[in-house]
DNA sequence: CAGTGGTCTAGACCACTCG
DNA sequence: GAGTGGTCTAGACCACTGG
Protein backbone atom coordinates (compact mmCIF):
# COMPACT_ATOMS: atom_id res chain seq x y z
CA UNK A 1 0.00 0.00 0.00
CA UNK A 2 1.14 3.34 -0.91
CA UNK A 3 1.77 6.26 0.93
CA UNK A 4 1.41 9.61 0.24
CA UNK A 5 4.45 11.96 1.85
CA UNK A 6 1.83 13.94 4.15
CA UNK A 7 -2.09 13.36 4.76
CA UNK A 8 -2.70 10.65 6.80
CA UNK A 9 -6.17 11.99 7.58
CA UNK A 10 -9.06 9.27 7.56
CA UNK A 11 -10.47 12.06 4.64
CA UNK A 12 -7.84 12.52 2.95
CA UNK A 13 -7.30 8.60 2.51
CA UNK A 14 -10.40 8.08 1.46
CA UNK A 15 -10.70 10.75 -0.88
CA UNK A 16 -7.28 9.83 -2.74
CA UNK A 17 -8.45 5.98 -3.27
CA UNK A 18 -11.63 7.16 -4.53
CA UNK A 19 -10.00 9.78 -7.00
CA UNK A 20 -7.23 7.55 -7.97
CA UNK A 21 -9.86 4.81 -8.71
CA UNK A 22 -12.00 7.38 -11.09
CA UNK A 23 -9.29 8.90 -12.83
CA UNK A 24 -7.69 5.56 -13.54
CA UNK A 25 -10.65 4.24 -14.90
CA UNK A 26 -11.67 1.66 -12.48
CA UNK A 27 -14.82 3.18 -11.71
CA UNK A 28 -16.68 3.47 -15.21
CA UNK A 29 -18.01 6.71 -15.49
CA UNK A 30 -21.67 6.73 -14.78
CA UNK A 31 -21.63 4.04 -12.74
CA UNK A 32 -22.96 4.19 -8.99
CA UNK A 33 -20.78 4.24 -6.32
CA UNK A 34 -21.63 1.48 -3.48
CA UNK A 35 -23.93 2.95 -0.49
CA UNK A 36 -21.71 5.00 2.26
CA UNK A 37 -21.94 2.64 4.57
CA UNK A 38 -20.88 -0.37 2.52
CA UNK A 39 -18.09 2.46 1.12
CA UNK A 40 -16.85 3.78 4.79
CA UNK A 41 -16.05 -0.29 5.94
CA UNK A 42 -14.51 -1.21 2.80
CA UNK A 43 -12.26 2.09 3.05
CA UNK A 44 -11.88 1.65 7.03
CA UNK A 45 -13.19 5.30 7.96
CA UNK A 46 -16.57 6.79 9.55
CA UNK A 47 -19.33 7.22 7.38
CA UNK A 48 -18.75 10.91 8.15
CA UNK A 49 -14.95 10.95 6.91
CA UNK A 50 -16.13 9.18 3.76
CA UNK A 51 -18.67 12.01 3.74
CA UNK A 52 -16.29 14.59 3.83
CA UNK A 53 -14.24 12.83 1.03
CA UNK A 54 -17.21 12.57 -1.14
CA UNK A 55 -18.13 16.23 -0.83
CA UNK A 56 -14.36 17.17 -1.52
CA UNK A 57 -15.04 15.14 -4.58
CA UNK A 58 -18.48 16.69 -5.88
CA UNK A 59 -16.73 19.92 -5.39
CA UNK A 60 -14.24 18.95 -8.03
CA UNK A 61 -17.03 17.82 -10.18
CA UNK A 62 -15.73 13.85 -9.77
CA UNK A 63 -18.93 12.46 -8.71
CA UNK A 64 -22.71 13.82 -8.37
CA UNK A 65 -25.21 12.96 -5.94
CA UNK A 66 -28.55 12.49 -5.92
CA UNK A 67 -30.67 12.42 -2.75
CA UNK A 68 -32.65 8.65 -2.34
CA UNK A 69 -30.64 7.58 -5.21
CA UNK A 70 -27.10 7.17 -4.77
CA UNK A 71 -23.40 8.62 -5.77
CA UNK A 72 -22.52 8.76 -9.41
CA UNK A 73 -19.49 9.32 -11.32
CA UNK A 74 -19.82 11.85 -13.14
CA UNK A 75 -19.94 10.78 -16.78
CA UNK A 76 -19.00 14.76 -18.19
CA UNK A 77 -15.03 14.97 -18.73
CA UNK A 78 -13.50 17.49 -15.88
CA UNK A 79 -12.53 20.22 -18.73
CA UNK A 80 -12.02 23.00 -15.72
CA UNK A 81 -8.86 25.09 -16.76
CA UNK A 82 -8.61 27.96 -15.09
CA UNK A 83 -10.61 28.23 -11.20
CA UNK A 84 -11.01 31.51 -10.43
CA UNK A 85 -12.59 30.40 -6.97
CA UNK A 86 -8.74 29.60 -5.77
CA UNK A 87 -6.86 32.67 -4.34
CA UNK A 88 -3.54 31.98 -6.86
CA UNK A 89 -0.72 34.69 -7.65
CA UNK A 90 -0.34 35.36 -11.51
CA UNK A 91 3.01 33.85 -11.16
CA UNK A 92 1.46 30.14 -9.54
CA UNK A 93 -1.38 30.63 -12.32
CA UNK A 94 1.21 30.93 -15.00
CA UNK A 95 3.42 27.70 -13.55
CA UNK A 96 0.18 25.97 -13.16
CA UNK A 97 -0.21 26.41 -16.94
CA UNK A 98 3.07 24.84 -17.29
CA UNK A 99 4.65 28.03 -18.31
CA UNK A 100 7.73 30.19 -16.93
CA UNK A 101 6.27 33.12 -15.09
CA UNK A 102 8.36 36.41 -14.52
CA UNK A 103 8.03 39.62 -13.17
CA UNK A 104 9.17 43.38 -14.20
CA UNK A 105 8.81 46.19 -11.98
CA UNK A 106 7.64 48.83 -13.74
CA UNK A 107 7.51 51.54 -11.06
CA UNK A 108 7.55 51.77 -7.37
CA UNK A 109 6.00 54.90 -5.64
CA UNK A 110 4.50 56.18 -2.56
CA UNK A 111 1.45 58.75 -2.81
CA UNK A 112 -1.79 59.76 -1.09
CA UNK A 113 -4.67 57.37 -1.05
CA UNK A 114 -7.57 58.06 -2.94
CA UNK A 115 -11.14 58.21 -1.41
CA UNK A 116 -12.09 55.17 -2.82
CA UNK A 117 -9.15 53.90 -1.83
CA UNK A 118 -10.09 54.61 1.53
CA UNK A 119 -13.32 53.27 1.16
CA UNK A 120 -12.50 50.01 -0.28
CA UNK A 121 -9.32 49.52 2.24
CA UNK A 122 -11.36 50.96 5.25
CA UNK A 123 -8.89 53.56 6.13
CA UNK A 124 -8.70 56.63 8.18
CA UNK A 125 -7.97 59.84 5.87
CA UNK A 126 -4.88 61.11 4.63
CA UNK A 127 -3.27 57.47 4.38
CA UNK A 128 -0.08 57.24 2.44
CA UNK A 129 0.24 54.15 0.01
CA UNK A 130 2.59 52.37 -1.82
CA UNK A 131 1.94 52.11 -5.18
CA UNK A 132 3.68 48.98 -6.92
CA UNK A 133 3.19 48.06 -10.23
CA UNK A 134 4.57 45.20 -12.68
CA UNK A 135 4.39 43.33 -15.99
CA UNK A 136 4.01 40.24 -15.02
CA UNK A 137 5.36 36.83 -17.95
CA UNK A 138 4.84 34.05 -19.43
CA UNK A 139 8.08 32.37 -21.37
CA UNK A 140 9.48 36.20 -21.44
CA UNK A 141 5.96 37.19 -23.15
CA UNK A 142 3.77 40.06 -21.10
CA UNK A 143 0.67 38.61 -19.78
CA UNK A 144 -0.66 40.54 -17.36
CA UNK A 145 0.05 44.05 -15.73
CA UNK A 146 -0.72 44.66 -12.15
CA UNK A 147 -0.82 47.35 -9.93
CA UNK A 148 -0.59 47.09 -5.72
CA UNK A 149 -2.09 49.75 -3.73
CA UNK A 150 -0.50 49.07 -0.38
CA UNK A 151 -0.75 51.41 2.94
CA UNK A 152 2.22 52.39 4.13
CA UNK A 153 0.40 51.77 7.69
CA UNK A 154 1.35 48.29 7.38
CA UNK A 155 5.29 48.42 6.04
CA UNK A 156 8.16 49.04 8.17
CA UNK A 157 9.81 52.38 7.87
CA UNK A 158 11.93 52.87 4.73
CA UNK A 159 10.70 49.52 3.62
CA UNK A 160 11.04 49.51 -0.15
CA UNK A 161 7.50 47.71 -1.15
CA UNK A 162 9.05 46.97 -4.78
CA UNK A 163 10.82 44.13 -3.13
CA UNK A 164 7.14 42.65 -3.17
CA UNK A 165 6.58 42.53 -6.58
CA UNK A 166 8.04 38.98 -7.32
CA UNK A 167 5.44 37.69 -4.95
CA UNK A 168 3.71 39.62 -2.42
CA UNK A 169 1.52 37.47 -0.55
CA UNK A 170 4.84 35.44 -0.01
CA UNK A 171 6.44 38.41 0.81
CA UNK A 172 4.13 39.88 3.29
CA UNK A 173 3.67 36.46 5.13
CA UNK A 174 7.52 35.79 5.80
CA UNK A 175 8.72 39.78 6.00
CA UNK A 176 5.03 40.84 8.13
CA UNK A 177 3.80 37.68 9.46
CA UNK A 178 0.55 38.65 7.26
CA UNK A 179 -1.32 35.50 5.98
CA UNK A 180 -3.66 36.67 3.36
CA UNK A 181 -7.03 34.64 3.54
CA UNK A 182 -9.06 35.62 1.12
CA UNK A 183 -10.12 38.24 -2.07
CA UNK A 184 -13.36 40.00 -3.00
CA UNK A 185 -12.61 40.31 -6.61
CA UNK A 186 -14.50 42.63 -9.24
CA UNK A 187 -14.88 41.22 -12.44
CA UNK A 188 -14.27 44.15 -14.98
CA UNK A 189 -14.21 44.07 -18.49
CA UNK A 190 -12.42 46.41 -19.92
CA UNK A 191 -10.59 47.90 -23.11
CA UNK A 192 -6.73 48.79 -22.98
CA UNK A 193 -5.62 52.09 -23.02
CA UNK A 194 -2.78 53.41 -25.27
CA UNK A 195 -0.50 53.03 -22.11
CA UNK A 196 -1.46 49.68 -21.28
CA UNK A 197 -1.74 48.34 -24.69
CA UNK A 198 1.94 49.21 -25.37
CA UNK A 199 2.66 47.26 -22.20
CA UNK A 200 0.80 44.08 -23.03
CA UNK A 201 1.75 44.27 -26.42
CA UNK A 202 -2.28 44.75 -27.76
CA UNK A 203 -3.35 47.39 -29.91
CA UNK A 204 -5.52 49.91 -28.32
CA UNK A 205 -8.99 49.33 -27.57
CA UNK A 206 -8.44 45.25 -27.29
CA UNK A 207 -10.37 43.53 -25.01
CA UNK A 208 -9.31 43.18 -21.43
CA UNK A 209 -10.38 41.57 -18.21
CA UNK A 210 -9.66 43.57 -15.08
CA UNK A 211 -9.83 41.61 -11.45
CA UNK A 212 -10.03 44.30 -9.15
CA UNK A 213 -9.26 42.32 -5.85
CA UNK A 214 -9.18 43.42 -2.18
CA UNK A 215 -7.09 41.18 0.14
CA UNK A 216 -7.92 40.21 3.13
CA UNK A 217 -5.80 38.47 5.84
CA UNK A 218 -7.18 36.17 8.18
CA UNK A 219 -7.92 38.32 11.20
CA UNK A 220 -10.07 40.06 8.24
CA UNK A 221 -8.23 42.95 7.78
CA UNK A 222 -8.19 44.37 4.62
CA UNK A 223 -4.44 44.34 3.69
CA UNK A 224 -4.05 45.85 0.31
CA UNK A 225 -5.79 45.95 -2.80
CA UNK A 226 -4.51 45.18 -6.86
CA UNK A 227 -5.76 45.63 -10.32
CA UNK A 228 -4.89 42.90 -12.67
CA UNK A 229 -5.45 43.42 -16.20
CA UNK A 230 -5.13 40.45 -18.53
CA UNK A 231 -5.87 40.56 -22.69
CA UNK A 232 -8.62 38.23 -23.64
CA UNK A 233 -6.97 36.10 -25.61
CA UNK A 234 -3.97 35.00 -23.63
CA UNK A 235 -5.62 33.98 -20.16
CA UNK A 236 -8.93 31.80 -19.59
CA UNK A 237 -11.14 32.22 -16.30
CA UNK A 238 -13.25 29.75 -15.20
CA UNK A 239 -15.89 30.10 -12.87
CA UNK A 240 -17.89 26.88 -11.76
CA UNK A 241 -21.36 28.12 -10.75
CA UNK A 242 -23.38 26.02 -8.07
CA UNK A 243 -27.24 25.84 -7.99
CA UNK B 1 -38.50 31.98 20.68
CA UNK B 2 -39.48 32.85 17.00
CA UNK B 3 -39.55 29.77 14.61
CA UNK B 4 -38.90 30.37 11.03
CA UNK B 5 -41.02 29.13 8.46
CA UNK B 6 -38.78 26.10 7.77
CA UNK B 7 -35.35 25.25 8.38
CA UNK B 8 -35.84 23.26 11.60
CA UNK B 9 -32.24 21.73 11.31
CA UNK B 10 -29.75 21.96 13.68
CA UNK B 11 -26.89 23.42 11.73
CA UNK B 12 -29.48 26.37 10.54
CA UNK B 13 -30.80 27.02 13.90
CA UNK B 14 -27.29 27.53 14.78
CA UNK B 15 -26.42 29.31 11.92
CA UNK B 16 -29.85 31.86 12.12
CA UNK B 17 -28.87 32.70 15.67
CA UNK B 18 -25.28 33.34 15.10
CA UNK B 19 -25.79 35.01 11.76
CA UNK B 20 -28.93 37.29 13.34
CA UNK B 21 -26.45 38.21 16.74
CA UNK B 22 -23.83 39.33 14.08
CA UNK B 23 -25.76 41.17 12.05
CA UNK B 24 -27.73 42.78 14.58
CA UNK B 25 -24.43 43.82 15.99
CA UNK B 26 -24.73 42.53 19.46
CA UNK B 27 -21.44 40.73 18.52
CA UNK B 28 -18.67 43.37 18.16
CA UNK B 29 -16.83 43.07 14.89
CA UNK B 30 -12.69 41.59 16.08
CA UNK B 31 -14.43 39.95 18.88
CA UNK B 32 -14.05 36.52 19.47
CA UNK B 33 -16.74 33.78 19.92
CA UNK B 34 -16.97 31.42 22.85
CA UNK B 35 -15.07 28.12 22.40
CA UNK B 36 -16.93 25.35 20.09
CA UNK B 37 -18.09 23.03 22.93
CA UNK B 38 -19.49 26.45 24.85
CA UNK B 39 -21.14 27.78 21.61
CA UNK B 40 -22.38 24.59 20.71
CA UNK B 41 -24.19 23.69 24.58
CA UNK B 42 -25.37 27.20 24.21
CA UNK B 43 -27.26 26.75 21.03
CA UNK B 44 -28.22 23.44 22.39
CA UNK B 45 -26.88 21.40 19.07
CA UNK B 46 -23.88 19.17 19.00
CA UNK B 47 -20.68 20.65 18.41
CA UNK B 48 -20.02 18.82 14.66
CA UNK B 49 -23.23 20.84 13.88
CA UNK B 50 -22.45 23.87 15.18
CA UNK B 51 -19.21 23.53 12.85
CA UNK B 52 -21.34 23.15 9.84
CA UNK B 53 -22.81 26.51 10.73
CA UNK B 54 -19.49 28.20 11.19
CA UNK B 55 -18.04 26.60 8.28
CA UNK B 56 -21.12 28.07 6.22
CA UNK B 57 -20.66 31.65 7.99
CA UNK B 58 -17.09 31.60 6.79
CA UNK B 59 -17.91 31.06 3.62
CA UNK B 60 -19.67 34.02 3.66
CA UNK B 61 -17.25 35.96 5.15
CA UNK B 62 -18.83 36.88 8.54
CA UNK B 63 -16.90 34.65 10.65
CA UNK B 64 -13.05 33.91 10.57
CA UNK B 65 -11.49 31.09 12.21
CA UNK B 66 -7.87 30.60 13.17
CA UNK B 67 -6.53 26.95 14.24
CA UNK B 68 -5.51 27.17 18.04
CA UNK B 69 -6.89 30.36 18.79
CA UNK B 70 -10.34 30.89 18.47
CA UNK B 71 -13.15 32.12 16.10
CA UNK B 72 -13.97 35.68 15.23
CA UNK B 73 -16.46 38.01 13.95
CA UNK B 74 -14.86 39.01 10.89
CA UNK B 75 -14.48 43.06 10.79
CA UNK B 76 -14.63 44.30 7.33
CA UNK B 77 -18.08 45.08 6.23
CA UNK B 78 -19.77 42.36 3.90
CA UNK B 79 -19.34 44.46 0.59
CA UNK B 80 -20.09 41.63 -1.23
CA UNK B 81 -22.54 42.12 -3.96
CA UNK B 82 -22.79 39.89 -7.03
CA UNK B 83 -21.56 36.70 -6.16
CA UNK B 84 -20.87 34.55 -9.20
CA UNK B 85 -20.33 31.38 -7.08
CA UNK B 86 -23.98 30.92 -7.15
CA UNK B 87 -25.64 29.71 -10.46
CA UNK B 88 -28.33 31.32 -10.66
CA UNK B 89 -30.68 33.04 -13.67
CA UNK B 90 -30.44 36.63 -15.17
CA UNK B 91 -33.73 37.52 -14.18
CA UNK B 92 -32.95 36.05 -10.30
CA UNK B 93 -30.04 38.36 -10.33
CA UNK B 94 -32.04 41.61 -11.69
CA UNK B 95 -34.92 40.84 -8.83
CA UNK B 96 -32.13 40.41 -6.02
CA UNK B 97 -30.67 43.80 -7.06
CA UNK B 98 -34.31 44.76 -6.76
CA UNK B 99 -35.19 45.40 -9.72
CA UNK B 100 -38.00 43.98 -11.85
CA UNK B 101 -36.56 41.86 -14.35
CA UNK B 102 -37.96 41.18 -17.82
CA UNK B 103 -37.21 39.32 -20.71
CA UNK B 104 -37.65 39.94 -24.73
CA UNK B 105 -37.29 37.46 -27.51
CA UNK B 106 -35.41 38.39 -29.84
CA UNK B 107 -35.48 35.01 -32.22
CA UNK B 108 -35.69 31.28 -32.01
CA UNK B 109 -34.61 28.94 -34.33
CA UNK B 110 -32.70 25.42 -35.25
CA UNK B 111 -29.70 24.78 -37.33
CA UNK B 112 -26.65 22.48 -36.90
CA UNK B 113 -24.12 22.22 -33.90
CA UNK B 114 -21.21 23.83 -34.62
CA UNK B 115 -17.76 21.70 -34.28
CA UNK B 116 -17.06 23.98 -31.18
CA UNK B 117 -20.45 22.64 -29.59
CA UNK B 118 -20.13 19.13 -30.06
CA UNK B 119 -16.84 19.47 -28.03
CA UNK B 120 -18.51 21.96 -25.49
CA UNK B 121 -21.68 19.43 -24.88
CA UNK B 122 -20.17 15.96 -26.15
CA UNK B 123 -22.31 16.15 -29.10
CA UNK B 124 -22.69 13.55 -31.61
CA UNK B 125 -21.89 14.14 -35.57
CA UNK B 126 -25.23 16.04 -37.25
CA UNK B 127 -27.06 16.95 -34.12
CA UNK B 128 -29.45 19.83 -34.82
CA UNK B 129 -29.58 22.87 -31.97
CA UNK B 130 -32.65 24.95 -30.82
CA UNK B 131 -31.05 28.67 -30.60
CA UNK B 132 -32.70 31.00 -28.70
CA UNK B 133 -31.69 34.46 -28.29
CA UNK B 134 -33.10 37.06 -25.78
CA UNK B 135 -32.75 40.78 -24.28
CA UNK B 136 -33.23 40.47 -20.49
CA UNK B 137 -33.86 44.01 -19.41
CA UNK B 138 -34.36 45.30 -15.78
CA UNK B 139 -37.03 48.04 -15.04
CA UNK B 140 -37.59 47.70 -19.16
CA UNK B 141 -33.76 48.76 -19.67
CA UNK B 142 -31.83 46.21 -21.34
CA UNK B 143 -29.34 44.77 -19.29
CA UNK B 144 -27.47 41.74 -21.39
CA UNK B 145 -27.83 39.33 -24.34
CA UNK B 146 -28.12 36.31 -23.97
CA UNK B 147 -28.31 32.89 -26.25
CA UNK B 148 -29.20 29.56 -25.22
CA UNK B 149 -27.73 26.38 -27.30
CA UNK B 150 -29.98 23.53 -26.58
CA UNK B 151 -29.55 20.11 -28.37
CA UNK B 152 -33.03 19.72 -30.38
CA UNK B 153 -32.40 15.52 -28.73
CA UNK B 154 -33.27 16.58 -25.74
CA UNK B 155 -36.62 18.16 -26.80
CA UNK B 156 -40.21 16.43 -27.43
CA UNK B 157 -41.43 16.29 -30.82
CA UNK B 158 -42.34 19.71 -32.03
CA UNK B 159 -41.37 21.46 -28.83
CA UNK B 160 -41.09 25.55 -29.33
CA UNK B 161 -37.83 25.77 -27.52
CA UNK B 162 -38.44 30.18 -27.48
CA UNK B 163 -41.24 29.01 -24.40
CA UNK B 164 -38.12 28.35 -22.62
CA UNK B 165 -37.09 31.90 -23.00
CA UNK B 166 -38.17 33.66 -19.58
CA UNK B 167 -37.09 30.76 -17.36
CA UNK B 168 -34.92 27.76 -18.79
CA UNK B 169 -33.91 27.22 -15.64
CA UNK B 170 -37.46 26.05 -14.67
CA UNK B 171 -38.97 25.34 -17.63
CA UNK B 172 -36.19 22.84 -18.16
CA UNK B 173 -36.95 20.94 -15.01
CA UNK B 174 -41.21 21.25 -15.51
CA UNK B 175 -41.53 20.47 -18.88
CA UNK B 176 -38.59 17.69 -19.05
CA UNK B 177 -37.62 16.57 -15.28
CA UNK B 178 -34.03 18.34 -16.11
CA UNK B 179 -32.30 19.70 -13.24
CA UNK B 180 -29.36 21.98 -13.63
CA UNK B 181 -26.71 21.36 -11.08
CA UNK B 182 -23.98 23.65 -12.00
CA UNK B 183 -22.35 25.65 -14.75
CA UNK B 184 -18.80 25.69 -15.73
CA UNK B 185 -18.61 29.38 -16.86
CA UNK B 186 -16.10 30.90 -18.86
CA UNK B 187 -15.15 34.67 -18.20
CA UNK B 188 -14.71 36.60 -21.26
CA UNK B 189 -13.73 40.32 -21.58
CA UNK B 190 -14.98 41.50 -24.79
CA UNK B 191 -16.38 44.61 -27.05
CA UNK B 192 -19.28 45.56 -28.84
CA UNK B 193 -20.16 44.67 -32.22
CA UNK B 194 -22.77 46.53 -33.92
CA UNK B 195 -25.37 43.83 -33.25
CA UNK B 196 -24.78 43.11 -29.76
CA UNK B 197 -24.09 47.75 -29.55
CA UNK B 198 -27.49 48.60 -30.65
CA UNK B 199 -29.51 45.61 -28.49
CA UNK B 200 -27.84 46.72 -25.19
CA UNK B 201 -27.58 50.47 -26.16
CA UNK B 202 -24.11 50.96 -25.93
CA UNK B 203 -21.46 52.51 -28.71
CA UNK B 204 -19.75 50.00 -30.86
CA UNK B 205 -16.25 48.79 -29.31
CA UNK B 206 -17.85 49.31 -25.37
CA UNK B 207 -15.98 46.93 -22.87
CA UNK B 208 -18.50 43.87 -22.37
CA UNK B 209 -18.28 40.69 -20.25
CA UNK B 210 -18.86 37.40 -22.11
CA UNK B 211 -20.19 34.79 -19.40
CA UNK B 212 -19.72 31.74 -21.91
CA UNK B 213 -21.57 28.44 -19.99
CA UNK B 214 -21.86 25.00 -20.27
CA UNK B 215 -24.74 23.90 -17.82
CA UNK B 216 -24.81 20.29 -16.29
CA UNK B 217 -27.55 18.23 -14.85
CA UNK B 218 -27.53 16.47 -11.67
CA UNK B 219 -26.92 13.22 -13.97
CA UNK B 220 -23.48 14.81 -14.98
CA UNK B 221 -24.86 15.49 -18.25
CA UNK B 222 -24.27 18.59 -20.00
CA UNK B 223 -27.41 19.75 -20.93
CA UNK B 224 -27.04 23.39 -23.03
CA UNK B 225 -24.87 26.32 -23.87
CA UNK B 226 -25.41 29.96 -22.91
CA UNK B 227 -23.44 32.71 -23.65
CA UNK B 228 -24.72 36.03 -22.47
CA UNK B 229 -23.20 39.65 -22.96
CA UNK B 230 -23.12 42.17 -20.17
CA UNK B 231 -22.18 45.82 -20.56
CA UNK B 232 -19.59 46.94 -18.08
CA UNK B 233 -21.18 48.99 -16.59
CA UNK B 234 -25.02 47.97 -16.09
CA UNK B 235 -23.87 44.81 -13.63
CA UNK B 236 -21.50 44.31 -11.43
CA UNK B 237 -19.57 40.64 -10.44
CA UNK B 238 -18.12 39.44 -7.69
CA UNK B 239 -16.10 36.54 -6.70
CA UNK B 240 -14.64 35.08 -3.32
CA UNK B 241 -11.39 34.10 -4.13
CA UNK B 242 -10.12 32.11 -0.99
CA UNK B 243 -6.62 30.73 -0.50
C1' DC C 1 1.74 23.73 28.96
C1' DA C 2 -3.06 25.09 28.65
C1' DG C 3 -6.58 26.17 25.54
C1' DT C 4 -8.24 26.38 20.98
C1' DG C 5 -10.01 24.60 16.61
C1' DG C 6 -9.46 20.10 13.48
C1' DT C 7 -10.66 15.47 12.90
C1' DC C 8 -12.48 11.03 13.86
C1' DT C 9 -15.79 7.40 15.36
C1' DA C 10 -20.13 4.69 16.10
C1' DG C 11 -24.66 4.68 16.18
C1' DA C 12 -29.16 6.67 15.42
C1' DC C 13 -32.96 8.68 13.04
C1' DC C 14 -34.90 11.66 9.12
C1' DA C 15 -36.06 12.74 4.11
C1' DC C 16 -36.12 11.54 -0.35
C1' DT C 17 -36.79 8.32 -4.55
C1' DC C 18 -38.68 4.68 -6.86
C1' DG C 19 -40.70 0.36 -7.82
C1' DG D 1 -41.93 -0.09 1.83
C1' DA D 2 -37.13 -0.79 0.95
C1' DG D 3 -33.02 1.48 0.17
C1' DT D 4 -30.47 5.58 -0.45
C1' DG D 5 -28.18 9.85 1.00
C1' DG D 6 -28.85 13.82 4.80
C1' DT D 7 -28.36 15.05 9.43
C1' DC D 8 -27.60 14.66 14.25
C1' DT D 9 -25.32 13.33 18.68
C1' DA D 10 -21.77 12.35 22.28
C1' DG D 11 -17.40 11.50 23.20
C1' DA D 12 -12.58 11.10 22.07
C1' DC D 13 -8.06 12.35 20.51
C1' DC D 14 -4.87 15.26 17.42
C1' DA D 15 -2.52 19.70 15.88
C1' DC D 16 -1.76 24.23 16.35
C1' DT D 17 -1.00 28.73 18.96
C1' DG D 18 0.59 31.56 22.46
C1' DG D 19 2.15 32.89 26.91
Amino acid sequence: MLQSSRAHTATHIARQMLEEQIREGFLEPGSRLPTEPELASKLGVSRNSLREALRALEDCGLVTKRHGVGTFVTDSRPLVKGGLERLVSIAEFIAGEGRQPGSVLVQSSTTAASPELERRLGLTENEQVAVVETIKTADSQPVAVCIDYIPTAYLPENFDAGALHEAIFEGLQRELGIVIKYAECQIVPTTATAALASKLDVSEGAALLLLDQVHVDDRGKRVFHSKSYFPSNRFSFVVIRHR
